[in-house]
Order: structure tokens, then C-alpha cells, then sequence
RNA sequence: GGCGGCAUAGCCAAGAGGCUAAGGCGACGGUCUGCAAAACCGUUAUCCCCGGUUCGAGUCCGGGUGCCGCCUCCA
């Protein structure tokens, strides 16, 4: 044993419900498996979401040293994939491909890595079919017309993933769910589905027909990372049945002690306090949010929490007539209890404003324009020419945000430690006044390299600031439909005010363009516009 | 009904028993500015309630209250 020594990494186990010291299998070395989508519509926030934890994770890991294999799969093969199919009229194969690339689409404009592999059900009905096989031969599963079911009662441990035991969920599931005849028990569930006449189907042992929703994480991870791996990752509401049931298949395959080492979970999102669904009209698509704010914004609103928590996702909407913010109630029914104004649902839904997200991008702009005039700055002179000391804030800045990455992926905090340096540098820039001017120069260089690692581990502020702040503005106005040429007429028209020292004419410009949302702000170079 | 989680300032949100309870937004005061804005500086909490363990608890234990999730497809 040489290898050299990773930093240590605590990251919480829900199995265990404690935090423990990442120990890797193989030390080095990191196999991470994500609970993917099952590709059968649109992306929303929550997809993104449990694709963003393991993205981080991962980006961290190796940031720390550590070899990942990262795989996700693709559930391409589901009963609501062929209803919904039904539904567009195409083949399910044809849907689940469409799909899978509108996936990776939404993922890709969120900034996540690729996986190092993405299987796909429809290619693993091989290793698939044998891992039922060899639960049957085993006596966990029972063949019964066709479909193949495991038996529950017969895997001991079954239900330490969600902490339930066999009778409590007997109690639930006979009053609650109408059992199958053949099935031994309610609680047994489907590894094998015989097909229905126009299902897609594959051969098996059994008959023709599909796998069961559970059996594909265990055989495509064990495809690809091995029988036993590091990390799993999926969102909370997977913990059961969806991975309590993984883990009967694969330890009931490969015996106790194998399978996933860890299990990450990440908590859900919200739509003003409530759950999203579609049934409460909260329910909005990635791109449909996308198409409004920056998916770097979206991206960064989404680690501002920590990934165990829940994170609500505020909601506003105002009433178009008289401009009041309405109610969920007034929202739903579109009737403002101000004016009396009835607005379609629709429209409502297509001006809805989301605060956080607000928020989240004011507050990447500053972190831009930061980076922007640090940029500048740099440009200006020389390098530092000799090592030496840095300003406090810069120079603590990596370790403690690297510190909160290691203590469970704390990105909340890690995001907090960036604050004091973020003021620090702009207020050097802003006149570096009492600073040697070696310091200032190696404060700024710092700040900047380190600030690109920061980038790096979480995804985020790695644009080019300029392309990104102009991008952000032209997003802003064609939201609320400005009129940019004209903008930049007004201010123009000021600035000559201003140069002949005619602020009445200034101040009414300025009052001009705040009516247009606009907010100018005078600096020595002259003047810059954004939104108020 | 069973199981699990959460309750920290006006709002959002970190905090694996012990320096003065991070950070963001907002608000207020200040520096700067023709005026502003931006930027910077400062102010803004004893952690839901009751009991207990401990030299010491937001952090552990018990009870209560209130939210939420899972138990059926769900990220």
C-alpha cells in the first residue's frame, strides 16, 4: 500500500444514515452510478437536479485525485414509454430516442458532463436476462405466466434501504394495492413482464417480454462498475421501492456485502411549497425555464441549497391589469381578487416570475463583473515578477471552499466562502489604496486562478465574463421586449448632457430610461446601462 | 395508520458539543458620485416550545407543537 494519500471526503449514507469517510474500493478510485432518466418526456428542475449532484460529486472527486468512472443509464425500455408513445404516435423505440436526446440536450445546456457511460436497457437484455435467471435458479424469483417475480420474503435484509419492515409494508400494501393473483405476495415485485399482444418484446427463458422497471440498475451497474461500487446516486423518492429493490436483486445475485458502498440521495424540489406535479399546473419543464434565465443561473440557484435539503422554487405571478401579486388561489383560477381581471391560465403561466432565480442571477452577474474587471485589470500591467504574500480573504479562499466540498458536498457553504474574497478583490480594484502594489497585483492573479478551479469543480463562472454578460443582457431585453438601438440612443444623448455639464437634461434622460427599466451607471470611462 | 426528514434573523441559507452563530437578498447608516447607480465599509439572530445529559448544546437524549416527504408512477 503506497499510493499516495486522497484528502478525506465524509459524504452522508443514507443506508447507514450517518456521514462516513469516502473509503473507495480500489483507494484512487471512485465508481459512481446515477439512477438516470427514464426517457419518456421534457426534463423538469428535479431531473436536473439529480443529474447535477452526481455531476459535481464527480467534478469534485477528480478535482481531489480520485479516478471516476461515472455511469448513468438510460431507461429506454418502461411501460410509460409505450403509453406515451401510444399517445405521439410512434414507435417506443422512436420515443425513447427522441427523448434521450431532448435529455441530453437540457443536460448539456446545463453544463453537466457527459457520462464516461450511459447504457441503455435496450442494449443490456442480455446480462439482464442472466441476472434473472440466476435469481430464479436461486429461488428469489418465481417464473408465473409469462412474467418472472422476486420474492421478497425470501432476501432477508429486505427494507434496510428505507428502514421499513416486511410486516409494516404488508399492512400497507394489502389495503392499499390490489394484489395480483399470482403473485406470492403483494410485496413481490416484477423482474421479467410478459408482453401484451403489440408490447415490444424479447425473447427470454420465460417468453417473450420486457424487463421490470428495478432489474436494469442492478445489471447494467454491475456491468460497468462491477458488482460491488462506490457511490449510487439517485433522488430521495427512489429509496423505495426503486433501490430497495436493486439492492434485493443484486446482493440476492452476488451475495451479501456487494453492490453500491454508498448511497447519495438528493432532496426534491418544490414549487411554491408544494410538491410539483402536473395535476397543480407547478409543473414546469427545464426549457421552459431555460428559455427565461441563463441555465448557468438555473444551474447555480440549484447548489445555493445543500442537494439533502428540499429547495423551493418560488413562484410570482402578477395580475396583468393592475400589476398585484396574486395569490395561489387567484393564481389557479387567473382572477384577481384586486381588480376583478380574469386572466387565461396560460398567460399567466407564460409571465410567472421566479424571485430565486432572480436572485441567483444578480448574483452571477456580480460574480461576472468581478471576474470581468479583474480580467481588465491584469491586462493592464505586468505579471507579479516574485512570490509573495496575498490578501487574506484571496489567500483563504480555495481551502475553504474546498473544506465545505469535502464535508458532504457542501455547496451552500462552499458558495458562502467565496463572498469575502469576491468584496475583497473588487474593493482592490476599486482603489487599492494602503496595498503594496506587488500584493495587489498576486492578490488579483490568485484570486483569478483560484476562482477558475472553483469554476471547474462546480461548473459554474467558467464563461467568459464579457460574452456571458451580454449574453445575459440580450436575454433581459428581448424578456421584456426593449428596444435596445433606442436605449443606447437615450444614453448616448445623456452622456453629451453630461460632457456639457447640462444635468437637467441628464436627470430627465435618466428618469426616461428608468421608465424604460433600464438604470444607467456614469464611471470614468463613461456611462453603461443594465436593468434596474 | 407505519416509516423518514425538517424547524436558525423580514426572506433564503450554512453550521458532523466549546473561538465573538458563515454567506446571500432586503433594510438602515456611511465612503465614492454633479445627482445617482455600481463597488466598498458598517449595523441588522442566542437558533419552535418544555425537560434532560454535559464543565459547556443551535449541535446529543426524551416529550410536545408545526411543516414536509415516502408507503402507488415519480428526480
Amino acid at each position: 500500500m503506497t499510493e499516495t494519500r486522497l484528502p478525506e471526503i465524509v459524504l452522508f449514507d443514507t443506508l447507514s444514515g450517518t456521514k462516513r469517510t469516502l473509503e473507495p474500493l480500489v483507494p484512487g478510485r471512485c465508481g459512481v452510478y446515477c439512477c438516470g432518466p427514464t426517457v419518456y418526456g421534457l426534463t423538469h428542475l428535479g431531473n436536473a437536479r439529480a443529474a447535477l449532484v452526481p455531476d459535481v460529486m464527480v467534478r469534485f472527486l477528480r478535482h481531489q485525485g480520485y479516478d471516476v468512472r461515472y455511469v448513468r443509464n438510460v431507461t429506454d425500455i418502461d411501460d410509460k414509454i409505450i403509453a406515451r408513445a401510444a399517445e405521439e404516435q410512434l414507435a417506443p423505440a422512436e420515443l425513447a430516442r427522441k427523448y434521450a436526446d431532448e435529455y441530453h440536450r437540457d443536460m448539456d445546456d446545463l453544463g453537466m458532463l457527459r457520462p464516461d457511460v450511459e447504457p441503455a436497457v435496450s442494449g443490456h437484455l442480455e446480462p439482464i436476462i442472466a441476472l434473472i435467471g440466476s435469481l430464479v435458479a436461486k429461488q428469489l424469483a418465481y417464473a408465473a405466466d409469462g412474467d418472472v417475480y422476486y420474492r421478497v420474503r425470501a432476501f432477508g435484509p429486505y427494507g434496510q434501504l428505507s428502514k421499513r419492515s416486511l410486516d409494516e409494508m404488508l399492512e400497507g400494501a394489502g389495503s392499499r394495492i390490489e394484489v395480483d393473483p399470482r403473485k406470492e405476495s403483494p410485496l413481490d415485485f416484477a423482474l421479467w413482464k410478459a408482453a401484451k399482444p403489440g408490447e415490444p418484446a424479447w425473447d427470454s427463458p420465460w417468453g417473450p417480454g420486457r424487463p421490470g422497471w428495478h432489474i436494469e440498475c442492478s445489471a447494467m451497474s454491475s456491468a460497468h462498475l462491477g458488482e460491488t461500487f462506490d457511490i449510487h446516486t439517485g433522488g430521495r423518492d427512489l429509496i423505495f421501492p426503486h433501490h430497495e429493490n436493486e439492492i434485493a436483486q443484486s446482493q440476492g445475485a452476488h451475495g451479501p456485502g456487494t453492490f453500491a458502498r454508498y448511497w447519495v440521495h438528493n432532496g426534491f424540489i418544490n414549487f411554491d411549497g408544494e410538491k410539483m406535479s402536473k395535476s397543480l399546473g407547478n409543473f414546469f419543464t427545464t426549457r421552459e425555464i431555460t428559455a427565461l434565465y441563463d441555465p448557468e443561473t438555473v444551474r447555480c440557484f440549484l447548489l445555493t441549497v445543500h442537494y439533502r435539503s428540499g429547495l423551493n422554487f418560488e413562484l410570482e405571478a402578477a395580475c396583468p391589469r393592475c400589476d398585484r401579486v396574486l395569490a395561489r388561489a387567484e393564481q389557479e383560477s387567473g382572477a384577481c381578487a384586486g381588480c376583478g381581471a380574469v386572466t387565461e391560465p396560460e398567460l399567466l403561466r407564460a409571465q410567472v416570475r421566479f424571485p430565486g432565480l432572480e436572485e441567483a442571477d444578480d448574483r452571477l452577474a456580480y460574480v461576472y463583473t468581478t471576474l470581468q474587471r479583474a480580467g481588465a485589470f491584469l491586462d493592464q500591467g505586468a505579471p507579479a515578477a516574485e512570490p509573495g504574500p496575498v490578501l487574506e480573504h484571496t489567500a483563504g479562499m480555495l481551502v475553504a471552499f474546498i473544506a465545505h466540498m469535502r464535508n458532504d458536498f457542501n455547496t451552500s457553504g462552499a458558495l458562502g466562502a467565496l463572498s469575502k474574497p469576491l468584496a475583497e478583490i473588487n474593493g482592490l480594484l476599486d482603489s487599492g489604496k494602503g496595498v503594496d502594489k506587488g500584493a495587489r497585483r498576486r492578490t488579483v492573479e490568485r484570486f483569478v486562478a483560484d476562482f477558475a478551479e472553483v469554476a471547474r469543480i462546480l461548473g459554474c463562472f467558467g464563461a467568459d465574463p464579457g460574452t456571458w454578460l451580454a449574453r445575459r443582457r440580450d436575454l433581459k431585453a428581448a424578456r421584456v421586449g426593449l428596444d435596445t438601438a433606442k436605449v443606447e440612443e437615450l444614453v448616448a444623448a445623456r452622456q453629451a448632457a453630461r460632457l456639457s455639464r447640462d444635468f437637467a437634461t441628464a436627470d430627465r434622460l435618466r428618469a426616461e430610461l428608468a421608465g424604460l427599466g433600464v438604470a444607467v451607471q456614469d464611471g470614468p470611462s463613461g456611462s453603461v446601462w443594465t436593468f434596474a
